[in-house]
DNA sequence: GTCACTAATGGACGATCGTCCATTAAATGT
DNA sequence: ACATTTAATGGACGATCGTCCATTAGTGAC
């Protein structure tokens, strides 16, 4: 599958259009997150990345200004990518009940389109050195998006309709967030024996504890 | 604090009993954690511990055979002290209620003793790599430890006590976990406005939910 | 005091790192 | 058609990587 990539790669540059800078930047990115989902991000050198990405390795400095920044640029679309998909997958019923709209985000973050081998290793091994690059450290948390706006929405919405407290609704929100950590964790850590339905099953299981009679 | 460390160390070492072989090992696995919580597991290199341990460079591949040896038992080292730390704040009150003994893990978990800008940084930064280091991804996990067992018991017994499902132990085990790994991502993530009694009442209020009644 | 033994040193080594740039190739303008 | 501009190449560069080992220094036995 990844030497057929590459091929592919190749013969569009020997006949199609033969220079498309915007294309091979896309190519380096996506490169550089291939790279750290199969040997780490400990082991994703310039050298790595160019020969995957079948480039040249001046590239990255031509395109990027140097492998921080192109770090630093694919960690940023990986974050917006996940963001991108997280809202095409619940946008879809947007006048549905609360509780459909919460399990929705939940769905969608423990779907495979989301949660799956590559991006929990990309995932983590960026959140692994944020601590020690601030420009990567900007996209390693759920906690500052849109996201957490619309999750705030619904509980609070939820809590009206079933007369809750309303500030029960930032707790839901801070702990349904901090659940699906905990699952992407497990996720990463034994991928065999995780079970997608349990994981939901599990959240909507306490977001019930919390709003009884809902969930 | 650094150079002081440093002074002390070497000081020992003019004086007192001139060759310590055990005392060396340990103090290469503190430098290896220490400079991981410092700079970063990307930049942690031999030179750089060694650097900062006040040791010679051929001590690492002396002592441990290489550097992703010494990695290992950093990451052991550290793991196993996480949960002699855990043990050492959760075992005093052992004859006590289920609920006083979960929210002692989930106390402990968050104290500053265990939850701290060092061990944080250090704990994604093992995790981050672990899916590439198979020797280092044994520790990085919080599942398959005695703490579940703990955890496991004690909801089984609240369960027991109130007449509830008595499945909903694991649940509530797994769960409560996977919060607490929630609440070190939000640490990580923004240590200024991190609450630790925030995160515990948002906890004890999810656990409330599942378990009406109690906590 | 000498000898055997182990701990510890620090530099040599080849490999690889990330950066940079002179050069080549392709696209565009005239 | 030729000149100009931009994309892309691939090797040079010094720095640093991790490993390894000949050497030195400290320790304990006799």
């Amino acid at each position: 599958m990844e030497s057929l990539k590459k091929d592919k790669t190749l013969k569009e540059r020997k006949r199609g259009v033969r220079r498309d800078p915007e294309a091979n930047r896309q190519l380096l990115i996506k490169a550089t997150l291939d790279t750290i989902a199969d040997i780490g991000i400990t082991d994703t050198s310039v050298s790595r990345i160019c020969e995957r990405s079948g480039l040249s390795r001046g590239m990255i400095h031509l395109h990027f200004g140097g492998k921080d920044k192109l770090l630093t640029e694919a960690a940023q679309q990986f974050s917006a990518e996940y963001y991108a998909e997280m809202d095409r997958m619940t946008d879809l019923g947007l006048h549905s009940s609360p509780e459909d709209r919460i399990m929705a985000v939940v769905g969608a973050d423990l779907s495979e389109v989301l949660l799956n081998p590559r991006s929990t290793k990309i995932w983590h091994a960026f959140r692994g050195i944020a601590s020690s690059h601030p420009g990567i450290a900007r996209y390693s948390s759920t906690q500052d998006h849109k996201l957490v706006d619309t999750l705030l929405e619904a509980f609070r919405e939820l809590g009206e309709q079933n007369g809750y407290d309303p500030d029960l609704a930032e707790d839901a929100t801070s702990g349904t967030l901090a659940l699906l950590e905990g699952m992407w964790v497990n996720y990463l850590t034994d991928m065999q024996s995780f079970s997608r339905e349990g994981a939901g099953a599990l959240i909507r299981r306490f977001l019930g504890g919390l709003y009884p009679g809902c969930f």
